[in-house]
DNA sequence: TTAGTTTGTAACAATTTTGTAACAATTAGG
DNA sequence: CCTAATTGTTACAAAATTGTTACAAACTAA
């Protein structure tokens, strides 16, 4: 995750919470508290994605809403809007003023996320990445990518989601029946060996020169990654 | 211990006494003493389970239930009811209303733990180090690890299943045959000295330096950990 | 103290488990 | 259709773990 987003709202606990978590996932955040300052700052600031207050205290989120769309270089910019419970028709009014989403306040960072992954997927799909990491490894499951230390590697489709099972659980030990439910397509049967052989090729995929081993052995229960 | 513990409970100092005592066991936790502030604060909070008091001054623990199951992104919150004493029906309700596991007040904290536990075992075993401790050695389950003053110790199968084991039973004298029964693989058979042999590797191992001896020989009775 | 028990210890061989390479079968892409 | 990539299996090599034994040491009770 790597877009900008700008954020107007007047309440600043809110704005905190929010600008903390996706700074945390990878998003550069830039917020203001009223209308005014907003307007001023988002032509600076250049965002990907505007997090925009239904109630505000100078200008109304439609009126911003509604400036921002006559602007021809912010005619596409995605827009949610935050509205406070149940109001329904501002709801309907938000949207005809050309917002792309609206969440309802209280709202869980987990839904705000899942509303501006899937707006900036359609709107601007470079700045949002599903990847997965541990030390340094990094799959990218959207473009179906592996790295260690910024390298790509190839692996074929089984070795790529092998590693991605064991990335979605670093460190804990996975029994081979485990990865064969897991990782294997169902009512498909393989030998137990066979594991044995494709974290063989895995390792020997991801050890690209001198790095150190990333998955682990443990005798006579699995492997784990680490 | 690392999971998100939500409260909704009036009466103060139930909250007061498990509040901290799930914090010192490593969780996060964040309460509200009536029903409303309950459903607007959960959202925020994001937790990976939900201690429901029965009886509230406005909304009752049955109607919280129903609405959290209705809302999409909570579907899937464990919910633990904490009853008053005797009202039988009510559990049944509770567990109709969705209701994981309930609780009747007064409860033991670790009752309570135990609980919680193992509902997050199954719903978000992430949450959940399963991991077992006596003085200054950490057994992880998951991980299969061992660490001693936090030194990784590497154990060999048998030698870890001994280990687990005695963790599960501190201070408490094993005979040979008891470990037996619980350490080895049924329908097998092994000399009775086979196992003072891994008691002598397990030693061996765990003892990295001059630490105490953590392993206690009891004359014609058996093994304890101290 | 001594004889009799019980436990500690090291060494060894046997067994189990995993690593590795090679091969044939299958699949995917041009 | 052909070629290259991927996959599953097997056989053998390598490594780690295990159980047993023999002897030494420690302990117990008379």
């Amino acid at each position: 995750m790597n877009g900008k987003i700008f954020i107007i709202e007047d309440e600043t606990s809110i704005i905190q919470l929010v600008q903390h978590n996706l700074e945390k996932d990878g998003f550069i955040v830039s917020s203001a508290i009223n209308g005014n300052e907003g307007l001023k700052d988002l032509k600076k600031f250049e965002p990907n994605l505007l997090l925009l207050d239904w109630m505000l205290p100078d200008l109304s989120g439609i009126e911003i809403c509604k400036s921002i769309r006559k602007d021809t270089s912010y005619k596409n910019l995605p827009v949610i809007m935050l509205t406070a419970k149940g109001e329904e028709e501002d709801k309907i009014k938000g949207l005809d003023s050309g917002a792309d989403d609206y969440l309802t306040k209280p709202f869980s960072y987990n839904e705000l996320l899942a509303r501006i992954k899937a707006i900036l997927r359609r709107s601007d799909p470079k700045t949002v990445s599903d990847t997965l990491k541990f030390d340094d490894l990094r799959l990218d499951r959207l473009e179906k990518r592996v790295f260690r230390d910024s390298i790509e590697i190839k692996l074929g489709p089984t070795e790529f989601r092998l590693l991605e099972f064991f990335l979605t659980n670093p460190k804990r030990v996975f029994s081979r029946d485990q990865i064969l439910e897991n990782v294997w397509p169902n009512n498909i049967n393989v030998e137990t060996r066979t594991i044995d052989v494709h974290v063989r090729r895995l390792r020997k995929s991801i050890n690209i020169n001198n790095n150190k081993e990333l998955i682990r052995t443990v005798r006579s229960s699995g492997y784990s990654l680490i």
